[in-house]
DNA sequence: GTCAGTGCAAACTTTTTGCAACTAC
DNA sequence: GTAGTTGCAAAAAGTTTGCACTGAC
């Protein structure tokens, strides 16, 4: 499936799920759910915004974002990650499951795919519980990361300063 | 192992690591581990403020807090999740490697073993990455909430204002 | 025409930071 | 004595809320 057929088949989900709970279709909804169909991977409001107005050239406010990202997840046509300071969106139809790796030194997320581990969860017998979703994150240190503490540890004395907060969000 | 040799145990690790790394010992720094090993299952920064204030009668400033618990994660001895708005925590000395079931009704969260996923996880090979834990959320809809339903969909117009914000923590 | 939805700004919550005072070493 | 820690208050960052205006129905 192409990415425009994609996107077709999304908007008509969401139009479905609109008119079901009686919620009207407006064009700042439409505009937000191309948008996101049009990042790939992680993205977090802020960068939403920034998208919107510069690229789309479609201004919504931050409340509107806030609000229409309730009814794209309800619609099950995006999923909240926490990870980090903010909390983080992707969307998630007609996308394989996948996992996170996240370095705890610098931050970074990597997806990777892993059918028997998707399986071995989804197929997790619960007790008293419904399941609809999940999210594996594993917390490690990413090869960069790697490199930069072995290069570290070799002559320790100096460097120790430059790696200080990389895991900050450079604004 | 019971409680106390926990305890003992954890203080013992805590100051290697604050030794191995320069840091002073503090009764500040004692206090908080100690009181996180008082606790069962998740706390988040506001509880432990209020339970050292309250049970211990020792108050630390909540930029103490946050100083000690990333401390404290560095030395392995805490873990840090994000689920709802603020962050949640957990002591991890000795404690089996759980999964959280996080009901997307009503917020809460229940932990459960599984042996088997948890090996299926850890033994997953990562290219270019060092893993060192994980975290696994299922969302779904808890046995309580699944009641709620049932009866709301039944006498459907008079019970739908009642389940309305229970995900709010109430302050 | 009506009321859900939007934009804006203010409020609120959680976390971080700067600085003076304190204390472990 | 000195430098790492603490407490406090202010600031920052993310999210929610109240209200007047707009536009989908």
């Amino acid at each position: 499936m192409d990415s425009q057929n994609v996107k077709d088949t999304v908007k008509q989900i969401f139009t479905e799920y609109l008119n079901a709970h009686g919620h009207r279709k407006t064009p700042e909804r439409y505009a937000i759910l191309d948008t996101i169909y049009s990042i790939d991977g992680h993205f977090d409001i802020d960068t939403l915004y920034s998208l919107m107005a510069d690229h789309e050239n479609f201004r919504v406010s931050r409340a509107t974002l806030y609000n229409t990202i309730v009814l794209l997840i309800n619609a099950r046509l995006v999923i909240k990650h926490q990870f980090g300071n903010s909390s983080q969106y992707e969307k998630c139809y007609n996308r394989g499951t996948h996992h996170h790796l996240i370095c705890t030194q610098c931050g970074k997320v990597t997806e990777f795919q892993n059918e028997g581990l998707k399986q071995a969860i989804e197929q997790t017998k619960l007790t008293r519980f419904c399941q609809s979703h999940y999210s594996l994150y594993i917390y490690g240190i990413c090869a960069k990361c790697e490199r930069i503490n072995r290069k570290k540890s070799k002559n320790d004395t100096s460097v120790s300063k430059k790696i200080g907060n990389i895991q900050k969000k450079e604004k």
